[in-house]
DNA sequence: TATTGTTATACTCTATAACTATA
DNA sequence: TATAGTTATAGAGTATAACAATA
């Protein structure tokens, strides 16, 4: 059963190949395949004027309304600083709304308004068609587990942070 | 068998509930895993000072030795642009030698140095020891399933992307 | 004293146009 | 003309320190 490895000589190295070394790596896979994710899901959203981050931030606030920002930054795992620029930017186009919370006026309620909440109904069926689009070649068997091992592969993270 | 769903009132949201919107997704847990593959990884590079970014560059150009820059940037899925300055830190440390190529003196062969192969050789003991810390808790079949799993959702996102 | 939201800042990664020197 | 590497630049995401207002 002897295969003929390939005909090129060894000094000259093919460009598919190139990658080799990396391909061995679970990671490597997991990276690229995220990336394709992320610039189809950017592209999904383009016709909306949102991207990960803002449809992210827009989906949390109109599904858990009075959220403070401290809360929802720790719900998208971003840092409470980059969240004022996308919540800046949902509000102007007043898409939400920063309500004084009146026990703690520190702290802002964050809500959708009525055009959030559509843009959101909206976003959210462009989101889920791009993950049919996406996901087509695994079962729906193979998309259970592959959330139970990105789960396993995050604590695992989580744990080696602390 | 009925569960005491909760305890909280309905119109004031747990904070641990907050991205049950986004939990929904697959792509969600995607990027929770890969941002903590990303951090692992670079928390095991460091003390070598490499990145996932230098380290794949310095990986490829070891084990591929001779490419001219264009082809390790389509090997590294970046743009030609961006690896300059990856080389050029590279190049600094003495890990990598940027070779006139006789036949075509616009271009560069790349190859690792002695200093840099050592380096490599060090740096990919790391990573495999990040990979496997951070996938124990996936047999390897079900690794075999995932590598197969991410191939398909990246192929899915070239074919969207033509 | 501690916390909420904010500002300022910096670093990394990514993407595009335009240049130079070669081909 | 076209290609290889480069420069300049801009956008997006991420991280930390420090501030004002409030608790």
């Amino acid at each position: 059963m002897q295969q003929p490895v390939t005909d090129a000589p060894e000094d000259e190295p093919q460009t598919g190949d190139a990658d080799a070394v990396l391909r061995e790596l679970l990671g490597y896979h997991i990276k690229r395949a995220q990336s394709a994710i992320q610039a189809d899901l950017n592209a999904a959203l383009k016709p909306l004027d949102l991207r990960m981050l803002t449809f992210s931030a827009l989906a949390v606030v109109a599904s858990s309304p009075g959220l403070r920002q401290a809360q929802l930054a720790d719900a998208l795992s971003i840092e409470r600083p980059n969240l004022v620029v996308i919540l800046d930017e949902l509000e102007r186009r007043g898409l939400i709304l920063r309500d004084r919370v009146p026990t703690d006026r520190r702290a802002y309620a964050l809500k959708a308004t009525l055009e959030g909440r559509r843009l959101f109904e909206a976003a959210q069926a462009a989101v889920r068609a791009h993950e049919a689009a996406l996901f087509t070649g695994i079962s729906p068997e193979d998309q259970v587990r592959l959330r139970e091992m990105m789960q396993r592969i995050w604590r695992a993270g989580e744990g080696a942070r602390e």
